[in-house]
RNA sequence: GCAGGAGUAACGAAGUGGUCAAACGUGCGAGACUCAAAAUCUCGUGGCUUAGUGCCUUCAGAGGUUCGAAUCCUCUCUCCUGCACCA
């Protein structure tokens, strides 16, 4: 009988319509222990789906599938994040309206979606550009204000040129907007809305203790939140205090100078008038430096002209203006100690400023000593260590109440303001008489307007009915805030509202978000670390504060895609055109090879460039699944295929808990070898149910071809018979491919002298007579020779050149002939 | 500069102290089937050697620990990722 391929685009279309008939997918809450798994819901694109996208859904729908056949309550929700700016770039592009574009990406990415056959519950699908989605984010908001965790500052922004709007630190990449890896963000000075995400910056780093994320991540935001522990110091100046921080007080009687950042708010208040023209130089130098000379820029500053008073040791310090100095970190300002800090020495040096030295060790003539030492030149702390003087000085410091310990943390709060249409407005009225006031509950959500102009700076001022209404307060002239909220701000409670997306009262039911949430599984790519994934942590806390939850987490298990590239090694995008679609493919050799193929190529974590060779392999596996199925005639039990049955069913269990996808594929396969050589309908039955999650919809069609009723998917995972698992056969079958190929070696020689032959003698010892015996039609087979066995006892055994003297344990003698 | 990860056959990739170097897949080569091709199936794919034995080489490079190292340690090289003046 000839092989044809099977008909894959029939079977997987009456698939996705019996599940989607059927519901199969659709989460209830209920008495089952519950299993939450969700990938990153993305930002529906015009471009459609990627290889990339097709990827990392098909490992969180794999993970689901196999939770759902585990038996848990599974909920694996879908969505789109579908606010954000390429929309609103279409839209002055082309000229299409946000809405318009985003209704078509998220229609495009729908069909895709269904055709890879991802078991997602449909019914509680969400698109944060609904008003009934954004009018939380608005309500969340609000919350923010009530609590003071959401104000208005006016501070030096990072402004991208080409999206004409400000962004968050986590959005500006080495110096580069996120989404212009050409464009050098500008520094502006706006008065715009910040969360006090600092004010959970402990317990976003503690919580990091207790959740399961790779180690990388978690090194990634410990490091992102960037605690250290210090003492912050008031010095005098010009008869004011101010407070600067560091972490070596030990040091403070080698402090030779100050220096302010040059992007320090009040800098001027610290210029005398001799020294104006000077500084408004150097202000000016630095402005115009372009971004290579940053990276490798000097350590530079100016003079003020004010004077510190160390409060140690009354002597008076210059203060400098540099360039050096993060102006929002601390205080925007340092003490200098050139003998201890390598940072304060270059300066030094540079500038010809006097270095003392205070803890013991090195060289400081000619370079910093910054490691902990003894001090000296200290007063009378002289012989303390440095952790011992730390301690002392700040306790004298807080004694004098000019000190304190402090803990500071390199998290800012974010800024969340952006001057673009295509987001969640903020709700928020500007009255010339009240001032700041926030739109009551009831009037949201605050719809975005329809009729705006693209183009020119915020589409949103465009609108003038929209812009202007009356102060909710006094009813007097106000005009609403233009500014719309950060799309990361749409991302960090979505995974709440899929517990109960259809709301329309209240943000979700507690009792449905606490039953469901957290997340038990998220599956996401490894930019999101410090965005998404701190912000995700900080609404969750927020949230629970507001006594909606009662967990801390959103995410307690968190696995890292690797990121498919272009074959080229090159990122897939649209401007370089090398973009694969998942749509061909499946029409080509249909969704289950493709997911497969995804899975099977590299482990999943590891970056990988795409190869559609790699589609070849999975295509002939399921063809010949397909056929064998289809003609199955079931065979007698079999204690070895058993004995691989439940080694398979344990190793690939634990293969996919651990996100092994490459190992269980091949262990799929491997048994697949196995039941073609005979099989029981029930193990036939177990193969299929072991490669269901891979690949749904083959083994729905087959499960059904061998007379079963109902889904495969909603059946119940196999579990491992340690019993069965005898290692016996492991060695019996590495003694066969042993033989074989001793047996190709014998022939290969044999041929070479020119002889033929087409019988294959094989002489074992009596013991292993048998097993050579069971695998006959085996050997038969993978030779190609007619084949029989003897064992060296047999008196009546073929053999005229005597080649039973051969035979060895677990190597049988061999005769061609 | 700092931190983390990686480097295994032509390629992708398993293997993380002995059982064991290279599973599995692609590619390539040979054979079977066929009038022929495709498809499919079988075998091979570091070197030498041999009626199947044996020997050598190899896990980026160099050292070391160990009875024994791809695996542990040290140094060096290359690549990737993150953070980059955070006081």
């Amino acid at each position: 009988m000839t092989k044809e391929n099977y008909d894959f685009m029939r079977i997987e279309k009456k698939w996705q319509k019996k599940w989607e008939e059927k519901g199969i997918f659709h989460a209830k809450e209920g008495k089952k222990k519950k299993f939450y798994s969700l990938d990153m819901f993305p930002y529906p694109s015009g471009e459609g789906l990627h290889m990339g996208h097709a990827f990392v859904f098909s490992l969180g729908d794999i993970f689901a599938r196999f939770k759902r056949l585990q038996g848990y309550n599974v909920l694996y929700p879908v969505g789109y994040d579908s606010l954000g700016l390429p929309a609103e770039n279409a839209a002055i592009k082309v000229g299409i309206h946000p809405e318009e574009y985003t209704k078509k990406s998220i229609a495009n990415f729908m069909k895709q979606e269904k055709a890879m056959g991802w078991s997602y519950d449909w019914s509680r699908m969400l698109k944060t550009s609904d008003p009934n989605y954004y009018k939380w984010d608005q309500w969340i908001f609000l919350k923010l204000f009530e609590k003071g965790l959401a104000y208005r500052k006016k501070s030096p922004v990072n402004w991208c040129p080409k999206c004409q709007t400000v962004l968050a630190n986590e959005q500006v990449v080495s110096g580069k907007c996120w989404r212009h890896e050409d464009t050098r963000v500008e520094l502006r000075h706006l008065e715009q809305w910040f969360l006090k995400i600092t004010d959970y910056a402990e317990e976003l780093l503690s919580g990091l203790d207790k959740i399961d994320w790779p180690q990388r991540a978690k090194l990634i935001q410990r490091n992102w939140i960037g605690r250290s522990e210090g003492t912050e110091i008031l010095f005098e100046i010009n008869k004011e205090k101010w407070p600067i921080f560091t972490t070596r007080p030990d040091t403070i009687f080698g402090v030779t100078f100050m220096v302010v950042s040059a992007q320090h708010p009040k800098l001027i208040e610290l210029v005398t008038d001799k020294q104006k023209k000077e500084v408004e130089k150097f202000l000016n130098k630095i402005k115009s430096v372009s971004e290579k000379e940053m990276e490798e820029m000097e350590k530079e500053g100016v003079f003020t002209g004010s004077y510190a008073i160390n409060p140690m040791n009354n002597e008076q310090i210059p203060i400098y203006a540099g360039n050096f100095v993060v102006a929002d970190y601390g205080s925007g300002m340092v003490m200098s100690v050139p003998a201890h800090d390598q940072r304060d020495f270059e300066f030094a040096k540079k500038y010809k400023l006097p270095i003392k030295q205070v803890i013991s060790g090195g060289d400081v003539k000619k370079e910093a000593y910054t490691e902990a030492g003894i001090l000296k030149n200290s007063g009378e702390f002289n012989g303390l260590s440095s952790e011992e003087a730390r301690e002392h000085i700040t306790k004298v410091l807080e004694f004098r109440k000019i000190g304190k310990k402090k803990i500071q943390y390199k998290l800012r709060d974010w800024l969340i303001s952006r001057q673009r249409y295509w987001g969640a407005p903020i709700p928020i009225i500007y009255c010339n008489k009240c001032g700041v006031v926030p739109v009551s509950e009831k009037n949201l959500p605050i719809k975005l307007p329809e009729k705006v102009k693209f183009g020119k700076g915020n589409p949103l001022e465009t609108n003038k009915e929209w812009v202007n209404v009356k102060c909710p307060k006094c009813g007097g002239k106000a005009r609403r805030e233009t500014d719309t909220m950060d799309t990361f701000v749409n991302s960090s409670w979505y995974y709440l509202r899929y517990a109960d997306s259809k709301n329309k009262n209240k943000i979700f039911d507690s009792n449905k978000a606490n039953y469901w949430a957290p997340v038990d599984q998220y599956i996401g790519g490894p930019e999101h670390i410090t965005g998404h994934l701190i912000y995700i942590r900080f609404y969750t806390k927020f949230l629970r504060d507001l006594g909606l939850l009662k967990f801390d987490e959103p995410a307690l298990r968190y696995f890292t895609q690797g990121i498919v590239h272009a074959s080229d090694g090159e990122r897939m995008s649209k401007s370089k055109g090398n973009i694969i679609e998942p749509l061909g493919i499946i029409e080509k050799h249909g969704a289950d090879t493709l997911r497969l193929a995804l899975v099977s190529f590299a482990s999943p974590d590891k970056d990988t460039n795409w190869n559609e060779k790699i589609l070849s392999g999975s295509y002939k596996f399921l063809n010949n699944l397909y056929n064998f199925f289809d003609n199955l005639k079931p065979d007698k039990k079999n204690v070895k295929l058993e004995s691989k049955l439940n080694k398979t069913i344990k190793e690939v269990t634990q293969d996919i808990e651990d996100f092994q996808y490459n190992l269980a594929a091949i262990k799929i396969r491997e048994l697949f070898e196995y039941i073609e050589k005979g099989t029981t309908k029930k193990t036939a039955e177990i193969f299929l149910k072991l490669l269901s999650p891979f690949c749904p919809h083959i083994t729905e069609e087959l499960w059904e071809k061998l007379g079963n009723k109902g889904f495969i998917s909603l059946e119940q995972w196999p579990e491992a018979d340690e019993k069965k698992i005898n290692d016996q056969f492991d060695k019996e079958e590495k003694a066969i491919t042993s033989l074989i190929n001793d047996v190709n070696n014998v022939a290969g020689i044999v041929k070479e002298k020119g002889n033929s032959f087409s019988r294959l003698f094989l002489y074992t010892i009596p013991s292993e007579t048998e097993m050579y015996k069971n695998n006959l039609e085996e050997i038969s087979k993978r030779t190609g020779l007619q084949t029989k066995v003897f064992s060296v006892a047999d008196g009546e055994k073929h053999d005229p050149e005597n080649k039973s003297k051969k035979a060895k344990p677990g190597r049988p003698g061999i005769f061609l002939d």
